[in-house]
RNA sequence: CGGGGUGUGGCGCAGUUGGAUUAGCGCGCUGCGUUUGGGACGCAGAGGCCGGAGGUUCAAGUCCUCUCACCCCGACCA
């Protein structure tokens, strides 16, 4: 798209009462605005940004056999009475609202219930079993403090995938098949290198650990302990020589870090279809629980750790996987040879389905459209001018400081592999 | 929820200690002109009633009371 054609602005200045990176370059960049405390309304090329991530998400989950669906943000309160999560003694960062006749809603802060619902009147036979089901949607958590920009509001944006087995063996095979499809996840946002798996509390109904995904950041509320050769990791909630030798680790091979939990997996084990009523028949005509998990992935964290990691002093710098744009075009002058050239260059990205931002402002001057290109992060940069000449671009990756002068092909040879 | 801090044009700030000309500055914005390879320059403009409410006073952005919002630390949580 061409830049004239955005209503977003770039600013040198960060709101003073934003102190996370994320938050200051997102805004300073035109991505995201601030609504409220931890409540982040997502611009054109934040969303393009979002969008890509979800992408990832919903690609890998789907290689797996996920369903996407789309659940309800208001929520009844008669399931969550059957499994005791109503009372705000029981999970206390609900929102609730309610009908004009007085009723009391739920506003969705996780959605085992109504997931265990929504699937019960199609599963009735060992025939129906395995399947998985997700989501990308909005989930609203009444936290207390919202902080670091979007990695943690009280709105955000997450994938929740949950897994409904025949056995226990059926369902350890499903649990491994999402983890590994995890892991795929983080590799193609770029911070595959950085984010282990990492064993913690399984919850109170269950023996089992769960597994988080923990970026290494600064930032990170959690703190984890690291196997650098298992690529494994421990939190530190549970870390006691106990569970050091039930997962197979050992102190002296770890490194204690700070993380950000980008993701996490657990068994749900038959909590939830049990107490809801969801079985199966098994091919002996007996009446069987059915093994559930659960699988989340926060999207708008996963964006504002993208953000934190992926960053220098002149702004972000997007990985491919997930730039608003994969070139940023720039024309320096606006005689009929430097606009016939690039307009050349944008048609013909264009066509080859490259997504990429012309920088097509008369007004602004070089300096200015460089900024905001390295601001925003695009990873590709072609700037045409008198002094490039005809038939040239001058190209230079976000990553490096060097351009160098290339033709159209050889940056159609770049972008399209 | 405990502790600390902050609210002044779209953004960043000064002014509040010791109340008093028409509330300033930078960025951004509008117009004209000159510029055009790393956020240009000149001239001329527009835009705020100082988070909100109440109070003290001849006089309040500055003092008092209440209130709302935001940020940081902690506890809690994807």
């Amino acid at each position: 798209m061409k830049r004239s054609q955005t209503f977003i602005r770039t600013t040198k200045n960060a709101p003073a009462d934003e102190v996370a990176k994320n938050a200051q370059l997102l805004i300073r960049a035109g991505f995201i605005h601030k609504e409220m405390a931890g409540v982040y309304a997502y611009l054109p090329f934040g969303l393009r940004v979002l969008e890509n991530i979800k992408q990832v998400v919903r690609e890998e989950m789907n290689t797996i056999g996920g369903e996407e669906l789309l659940m309800t943000t208001l929520q009844p309160r008669d399931i969550w009475e059957k499994t005791n999560r109503w009372d705000d003694a029981v999970v206390d960062n609900w929102f609730k609202t309610k009908l004009k006749n007085g009723t009391e809603l739920g506003v969705g802060l996780t959605h085992e219930e109504p997931v265990v619902d929504a699937v019960s009147p199609y599963i009735d036979s060992y025939k129906d079993l395995p399947i998985y089901v997700y989501q990308i949607a909005a989930k609203f958590r009444n936290e207390l403090r919202a902080k670091s920009g979007i990695l943690r509001g009280r709105e955000f944006l997450m994938k929740d995938m949950y897994s409904f087995a025949r056995t226990q063996a059926e369902h350890d095979e499903l649990y491994e098949k999402a983890a590994a499809a995890y892991t795929k996840v983080y590799e193609r946002l770029g911070i595959g290198g950085q984010t282990y798996r990492t064993a913690a509390d399984g919850g109170y109904f269950t023996e089992r650990f769960s597994d988080e995904y923990q970026t290494v950041s600064e930032l990170g509320e959690d703190t984890i302990y690291i196997d650098e050769v298992k690529k494994l990791a421990i939190n530190k909630e549970i870390y006691t020589s106990e569970n050091l030798v039930k997962l197979g680790l050992k102190k002296e091979d770890l490194v204690e870090k700070k993380a950000v939990e980008v993701g996490n997996i657990f068994p749900l084990e038959s909590k939830y279809s049990d107490t809801l009523g969801l079985y199966y028949t098994d091919e002996n005509g007996k009446r069987q629980s059915i093994i559930m998990g659960c699988y989340g992935i926060g999207v708008s964290r996963v964006m504002g750790v993208l953000a934190e990691h992926f960053a220098d002093d002149r702004g972000l710098v997007w990985p491919e996987s997930v730039a608003p744009f994969r070139v940023v075009l720039i024309n320096i002058g606006s005689s009929s040879n430097v606009m016939k050239n690039t307009t050349e260059v944008y048609e013909k990205l264009q066509q080859s389905g490259v997504q990429v931002l012309w920088d097509d402002r008369a007004e602004a001057r070089p300096g200015e459209k460089f900024a905001d290109a390295d601001l925003m992060g695009i990873p590709h940069r072609i700037v045409t001018s008198e002094k490039v000449g005809d038939g040239k671009l001058e190209y230079k990756a976000r990553t490096q400081s060097e351009t160098k002068n290339i033709t159209l092909s050889e940056l159609l040879n770049i972008l399209v592999v």
